[in-house]
DNA sequence: AGTGTGGGCCAACAAGTGTTGACTGCGGAT
DNA sequence: ATCCGCAGTCAACACTTGTTGGCCCACACT
């Protein structure tokens, strides 16, 4: 693109761009796509090179393992919302449209939360970014700080259960909503977690 | 043939007793308990065998295959509490705390979701379970007919939420949450799901 | 006694897994 | 033109998986 000249000035290039980049992406884009249908185990690298094209031990080459693959497969960011800019009685509406969103912008989370179930490496994943990217934004919406984290785990529950009943298990149900009718049934449900009075 | 030489003492027993019985029962225990803690491919019939102290191969003669084996394992009732004694506005908390019970009685429905996750049988395993359980439930409480299989999929989305984050992911807040305050946050979020006015 | 049904063990198979190493060839730097 | 680094290929390794068939022995029946 920018002239491959620029090859040894990397001054301000960040990591030095290489002449692999189209491949290791590709890599990642079939690997999170079999991570996210297929889970962990039956999510085989000989698939994924095979989807992206490329001979399995590239993979190996670029990423070292599967696991390896896994991490840089998945390195979740939810681009949380900030919440102070939103009226406190909308939150909670805010948060589950939010995370629809998210969820059916890619298959990242899809991926993370398969994977979860079954890999402890996945299980990690999921409870970090819990911690930090879900934890911090509770704390800004919830009065009592020593009530945070319990009523972010209630908000992750029901946000967890709606993405497993809907995108992984697939109850018809709950596949037919409508997102205004999400919206209109769980909105309320989160705003309660977070704002509430304990019960 | 039917000669199954009736044997001295199976009258009228049903299915006659097999001298195998112990074994099969031995295998069906490890198999539960290694499929809610690994899931459906990492459980593998070396390990269920070898926790049954058996031989491998006497799993597939008595099952046929893995499968079988799961299929099997997790004949799963749910054993819905008879929700037309219980007085209208506590059916909420009255669910929770059943599954509340159920999932800590024994390991079978982590099992169930576990597997869910990553293995097609899993999958419509519980979608089953949720037809043939859980809807007919709703139908009892819930005022509109045309509403019962929507309310009901939040219900579940709701409770396998908890489930999920608690039994499976077992983020630490969650995991932390008395069984009081369980009933106390969730109870109110099925009752709504289930009785209140479409939003 | 003998006998045969069937529970149990052993060894092996074919297929598929992650992973490794040696080899080829293009392209930019010298 | 020459060299060197690195993307890419091929083949193989060591291992695990589900699954199969043959064999042995215990026991209940005649």
């Amino acid at each position: 693109m920018t002239g491959t000249s620029s090859r040894s000035t990397d001054a301000a290039h960040g990591p030095a761009a290489r002449r692999s980049d189209a491949s290791r992406s590709a890599i990642l884009a079939a690997a999170r796509e079999r991570f996210a249908a297929d889970g962990y185990e039956r999510a085989t690298i000989r698939a994924i090179a095979g989807d992206a094209r490329i001979d399995p031990s590239m993979v190996m080459r670029y990423f070292g393992s599967k696991d390896g693959l896994f991490a840089a497969a998945v390195a979740l960011d939810l681009r949380m919302p900030d919440v102070s800019q939103v009226p406190r009685t909308e939150v909670g509406q805010a948060l589950v449209g939010h995370f629809l969103d998210i969820w059916e912008a890619n298959e990242e989370l899809t991926a993370v939360l398969r994977v979860a179930v079954t890999n402890q490496a996945g299980t990690e994943r999921l409870q970090s970014i819990f911690r930090e990217q879900v934890v911090p934004v509770a704390r800004l919406v919830c009065p009592d700080p020593e009530q945070v984290a319990a009523r972010a785990g209630l908000c992750a529950a029901q946000l967890l259960g709606l993405a497993l009943t809907r995108y992984v298990v697939r109850l018809p149900p709950v596949v037919a909503l409508a997102r205004e009718e999400i919206l209109a049934w769980l909105g309320p449900t989160v705003q309660r977690y977070l704002t509430a009075p304990s019960p």
